[in-house]
DNA sequence: CTGAAAGCGCTTACAG
DNA sequence: CTGAAAGCGCTTACAG
């Protein structure tokens, strides 16, 4: 094996010259765009493994009209969700020969119009935005002039689509297994209330409750900022109400954290007292204390599929939505009611 | 605010016809290279700003002959850790204009390798390896044509330095700290034995231990694979020993999650029974349960102290190692010994 | 099948 | 101060 990767500085006149054609032959061998005289094509990759000659995408993309290269902005790279997904673009667009920009829109607005725009300067052929902060006529405006693939809301345009999970759906199932437990009082800690796949899962929440007949007490209903802090301290306004609940439906794993450790602190058991369900399946999730029941987002295959579509929205195809099932993974941090 | 960003497709050229100028002169006006009449310059960033115009970054790159990115391999982008590194790279190159192109090295040589052809072929200017897979011989032929930084080695070369923190003395403390709580059976959950900040981390709990005058069990220390699974697995294997331990240091925050499952799983109470250290402080160990003392690795000052060395390599300045300290934070995983 | 030439969107000596 | 020209490393009609 040799490591020692490829040498830039060579180009491909130098491969033109060393196997004595033109550079438009070299060109033609490189892309396969035309067949050419065995004899040649031979000396030609003689030279390029001699010369260890790799072409220069970025001159290639010039040439081409375009660069390769789609972007990527995430809320926050540090976000240990995202990265599965990111994971999943990076390997369905390297099929394609196109490689990911990533950059951190730091879940803030102005960050993340300003990484567009610095995008857009590196001529990305699509942006992709896991997320946004931006709001949807804003989005719609970038789509004039860049295909755009988002996750996180509903929107549909010629150049732009949203791939998005059934949401609902899964809080709907992990709310009802709470109360096929037996659990009457349930709690729920939502996200952030303009985020939409916090509405979903608010929505699904009720839904179930709705469908067993059972009343939905708002007093149980807590709002939290999908981090870790906001979930403790949710758990504690839960608490300061003085409404009682048996089980919890919490809207992801960071927050189901925080509230297990607001729990912890006042000795109130998992599962024994209180059943925890959360949202996302983080990998730390099969290690807490007890390990945490919750639903498992296909990240990577989200991932994926966002890469694909943005690669048929490049060469003008149709996309549709990919079905991505959610599903609902039993640990022990649930358990039947009992009293 | 205008959320839509530039208008690609607008060029340099475009604009000088507007101002009825030259190319040259909207060029010079853009890069501040020379003095221009003050006229033409006002109806330059007229011009600009009517169309909207924003450079071609790639274009510019081939013409100036660099492309103002730098390639960072990490060996999993899925990682809870190299995140802040990351954000801390992106931060220092944003300042000097330059952009990160982020790839996975997927903690795998081959593909290592293959990542290093990929930006090559991008003609980044240099490549930053977090933890690289390659060996150092691989490593310093690949310096030989482009500047590299690395994390988690020590290797030094004319166009290669590596950023290191001082794992020894920290492990050497967080040991040191359970010494003064008066624990004397400690138990060692290493990293990898190839990996350069395991090897640090398992001298300094050795010499903790020896300056303490305590004996260094062999039996006590079993090795891990960074990872939660092997952290839960080497807890068992120590505790299948049947020596005796009251506390644990571990090489890292996520084999110490797998420890602390572990631990749950015999009801083996932490702290009372026994102080777990871990090493990260990964945003997660603030909420186990209880929150875990650990070493606090400066991964976002890493970051930037890494992005800081590859820009001076870049334009041919030295570069120093800088003083990056790591920190014992004492949380609720250790008690003192009390039998 | 294959070469010479023009062009992608910039920058930068080279001459005024 | 400023324009015309050449060049960065490729690709691709255009003509053989």
């Amino acid at each position: 094996m040799d490591e020692r990767g490829s040498t830039p500085g060579v180009t491909l006149e130098d491969v033109a010259r060393r196997a004595g054609v033109s550079p438009s032959t070299v060109s033609r061998i490189l892309n396969g765009t035309a067949r050419v005289r065995e004899s040649k094509r031979r000396a030609v990759e003689r030279a390029i493994a001699e010369l260890q000659y790799q072409p220069n995408v970025i001159a290639r993309g010039l040439a081409r009209g375009h660069t390769m290269s789609v972007g990527v902005i995430t809320p926050h790279i540090a976000s240990p969700f995202y990265n599965e997904t990111l994971t999943g673009i990076e390997d369905s667009l390297a099929k394609a020969g196109y490689s990911p920009l990533f950059v951190s829109g730091h879940g803030n607005l102005a960050k993340e119009v300003e990484r567009v725009a610095l995008l857009v300067a590196r001529r990305v052929e699509g942006i992709i935005l896991l997320n946004s902060m931006m709001d949807d006529e804003a989005l719609l405006n970038c789509s004039q002039r860049l295909p755009l693939v988002t996750t996180g809301r509903h929107l549909q345009g010629p150049r732009v689509t949203s791939i998005q999970l059934n949401n609902e759906q899964a809080a709907f199932e992990a709310t009802w297994y709470l109360i096929e437990l037996g659990h009457t009082r349930i709690a729920h800690i939502a996200g952030p209330a303009h985020n939409i796949d916090a509405q979903e899962r608010l929505a699904g929440y009720r839904r179930a409750l709705l469908q067993a007949g059972l009343p939905v007490d708002e007093r149980l209903i807590a709002v939290g900022e999908f981090h870790e802090a906001s979930g403790l301290m949710a758990l504690n306004q839960l608490l300061e109400t003085r409404q009682s609940f048996t089980a919890l439906f919490i809207a992801n794993d960071q927050m189901a954290y925080g509230a297990r450790l607001a729990l912890y602190r006042r000795s109130i058991r998992v599962p024994e007292d209180v059943s925890l369900i959360g949202f996302d399946d983080l990998p730390s999730s099969l290690y807490t204390t007890p390990p945490l029941t919750t639903v498992r987002q296909p990240a990577y295959d989200l991932g994926h599929a966002v890469g694909e579509a943005m690669l048929r929205m490049i060469n003008g195809q149709p996309v549709s939505q990919p079905d991505l099932p959610l599903s609902l993974i039993v640990r022990e941090s649930t358990l039947r009611r009992r009293d």
